[in-house]
DNA sequence: TTATGTTATATGTCTTACAAAGAAAGAAAA
DNA sequence: TTTTCTTTCTTTGTAAGACATATAACATAA
């Protein structure tokens, strides 16, 4: 087995168009450029930086498709405020490349949402909780509707979920709590669909009571279990 | 306020370079493309679809900092598998352009590793038991040497993290905890450093060994102390 | 067998050109 | 004057072709 010399360091050197977007998210890091602000044209940039504009352009979509820059046609290139939506497609792209994950969704599911409770229970205001039990009313309309059941049902579902979501008042958490939610969406809606459909509507709405409950008493006692019975009824976890 | 009429929809049509990721993607989904599989040469994927060979690039490089694709050099574009570490790239940049995350990131770290927890005290198994009781060791060898304690300590303290991590053997967990832990790099450092300069090491051990018996005891009970302990010391709690 | 040179292949980068969308400004009509 | 239409200009979107360069695979010579 011989051995690289000490001195002998790798000098592979970092591609233009990844120097690009270190030129940009320094930039950013350094508050030259702040959410909002245009960037300059393509061929401006290209000629500043001494490369080809398709190099520059390569740089700008990627930072785009990651949700730091927008462009726009004849107006021009911008830096995004906040999170940007796209953000949630790197996660969907592992996924596909995962199989098993189906499991490790769930749990994935599970931890997140068990954790944005905790922050929602620690900081909720009165009007939050106000429209939660609207929203909870919501639910309890569907059910008692003679219409669209499951699809009015997983609707008010979902507002209510994300209203919690939105009550830990954690953007950053907020937004793995959406990712999450978004990619166990067709599932979730399965596992309505079938609790409705099988009578367990009654189920499903008490365990939304619960939760709803456990937030008003700012119970932080076993998030796990309430969060889990929200999504699949309470009588299910004696299997 | 004037309202779209409903039967007009947007007709906006998708770019080019996004028809390509369609392609690509779908083709991922399809399993028409497998982890490992070898895409067309550019120039030939552009010449099937009818399209410029910059577009194909622009679409390439996207998917390659999504973590989907891989290019190499002379050998062609393949499909990643698995999870690859670019994925990190987006939250990152997503953190730059918030300036109050601080605060939310600190939250954020305390759900996802108390999550991460639940799952490794759920899963974990007894030679993985061992090698965590290793890192401990080598946290308690950093704390006793003379030399660069608080450097020594801090690797062991994140090897001891990670290898948790591990053992909640949820990949996409282990994903989001990777990113967080990232995330607070720099500030976890700081805190290391000031806490064994200001000679509260021990407490600093002391925390981690309380979180390690946790786990051999696989005690679920209050892990967001039990995590937030093994950064701060518990000391600080009662401020 | 080992080291070196050669070649084929595919990505990396540059160049130039034109298309198209939208903004801004100016001209024409009410 | 105000509105509406037209033109122009800016900037991104797409195309096509050329050359540079890294790497693997093969061929060759010591």
């Amino acid at each position: 087995m011989e051995r690289t010399p000490s001195y002998l360091k790798n000098i592979k050197q970092e591609s233009v168009v990844q120097s690009v977007i270190n030129v940009l998210t320094d930039a950013m890091r350094n508050k030259d450029l702040k959410p909002g602000d245009k960037i300059p044209p393509e061929p401006e940039l290209a000629a500043s930086l001494g490369i080809a504009r398709s190099s520059v352009r390569e740089a700008i979509k990627i930072l785009t498709y990651l949700g730091v820059l927008e462009s726009k046609r004849s107006e021009g290139t911008f830096v995004c405020d906040g999170f940007k939506e796209s953000m949630i497609d790197p996660m969907v792209y592992g996924i596909i490349l995962n199989q098993d994950s189906f499991e490790n969704l769930m749990e994935l599911r599970e931890m997140t949402e068990a954790g944005i409770m905790r922050l929602a229970v620690l900081k909720y205001d009165a009007e939050e909780m106000r429209t939660l039990e609207g929203l909870l009313a919501n639910m309890r309309a569907a059910l008692d509707s003679d219409g669209d059941t499951v699809d009015a049902f997983f609707r008010a579902d979902n507002a209510f979920h994300d209203q919690i979501s939105q009550m830990g008042k954690n953007p950053l958490a907020d937004k793995i709590g959406r990712v999450v939610r978004t990619l166990t969406y067709a599932m979730r809606y399965e596992t309505v669909s079938l609790m409705i459909r099988g009578g367990r509507g009654e189920e499903l709405l008490a365990a939304h009571e619960k939760l709803c409950d456990a937030l008003k008493r700012r119970d932080l006692s076993d998030m796990e279990k309430v969060v889990r019975d929200s999504y699949f009824g309470e009588e299910l976890q004696n299997g």
